[in-house]
DNA sequence: GTGGTCTAGACCACG
DNA sequence: GTGGTCTAGACCACG
């Protein structure tokens, strides 16, 4: 795997990002191992404090668990990772559309601007996806 | 005016975009004259440098411009403008998309989210929802 | 006349080397009257302590000439004015050489360089210019 | 190394055409290390915030990159590199050539005034001076 | 250790 | 008065 990172936001919450979509997406699954450390920090290239810090909060999330001398894992609780998801869909919504009024768009607009993005950029397929 | 900031992200950016919101709301009008630093400064309660930082962007990107001794300006390409407007709603919404495709969400799924969102919150759609 | 002013630069230089080349060029002559300030600044549509400042420095370089309630002058001292010119080409061409050499530029290269800039901008109409 | 600083231009202009014309000089390389702000800082004698400012503008250009917690880099695209030295050479010539076309200089003149100025100060024109 | 941001305040050219 | 630059130095997130 080899990620891009924006300058602009800090790795580890990229990186932490990066894997909560992984487990929400079902690319890991509720129970799956997950890379040590040192793996992940090897792969991306990246410092293993800072991989070290994304699980920290991983686990503080819920999502991932620690099993002593075992590794991490993906959390069996499914639940845990809907409300994630949740989560993050509400945070992505509050911020698009908080942001589109502070710019005076009117609810009418904001909805057409969506519908229009969204069709136009997989018009094609429409059975298929 | 008086403004609460957000430790998330460094003032001289949030200033930045509440005075590009201001411009392209119409609250700030082409050709305006816009607070000195000193005067900003004082009404934010902000050192100048900051406020310096923040004009200095926005001159960078156009929205502002500097008379020599007489002060800063809005600029009067309304063209400008609009432009700005347009690339904020896009980065808003690419934001958005992207991030909701990442959940895994659906064109369609996105779309009635974003309706009811806005319906929901200003009850303009009488009929439907 | 108007003109249009870089940021970078002082409107009184800016203004001043103007009025040097106007007179280098002889659009202006020598012994020819020079607009008075406050006709300057209503035409430029700047403030009149710029020109003032202005004439102040091209009197200080002999340019020009106050004669006591009539007003400036162009000096009639055509060697003064050659001196000028000799100073101004002299000043653009260090400029030119040393940033080029700075930049890792042989003095071929400088001297081809400039050949084809010229040529190049007016190649056309090789008799009459 | 050791900078004399100009008393007419901003000295984090001068730091950063310094390091611009070092980039394209090849005394660093691409993907070469910086000196940290702090070193800098020191070695020149310069305040830090002075120094920040150089890198931020050069970043801005491309032509140096930040690595977060690891310092900063000569971007390893040598065509960046490439575009900002002709760019550097565009504006020397650009300067020049209007210049000295507004003190009524005829394009053979200029060339000449060229061709004498540098093999003048280098005595390569063997032949023809 | 490294860069990013911010404060506090000075000085100056410019208009 | 206005913006531009600079100094001195603090604090913090990040790696």
């Amino acid at each position: 795997m080899t990620m891009t990172f924006d300058n602009n936001q800090p790795i580890y919450l990229q990186i932490m990002n990066y894997m909560k979509r992984q487990i929400i997406v079902g690319k890991l699954k509720p129970g799956d191992k997950i890379d040590s450390v040192r793996e992940l920090a090897a792969e991306l290239q990246i410092n293993p404090n800072t991989i070290q810090r994304t699980f920290q909060e991983l686990e503080r999330e819920g999502i991932v668990e620690t099993r002593r001398g075992l590794g991490r894992y993906v959390t069996s609780e499914e639940a845990t990772i809907m409300t994630i998801k949740k989560e993050m869909a509400g945070d992505l919504l509050d911020r698009f559309v908080q942001g589109m009024k502070e710019l005076g768009f009117e609810s009418n607009d904001i909805v057409s601007i969506v519908a229009e993005a969204v069709t136009g950029s997989d018009a094609k397929g429409s059975g298929k996806q």
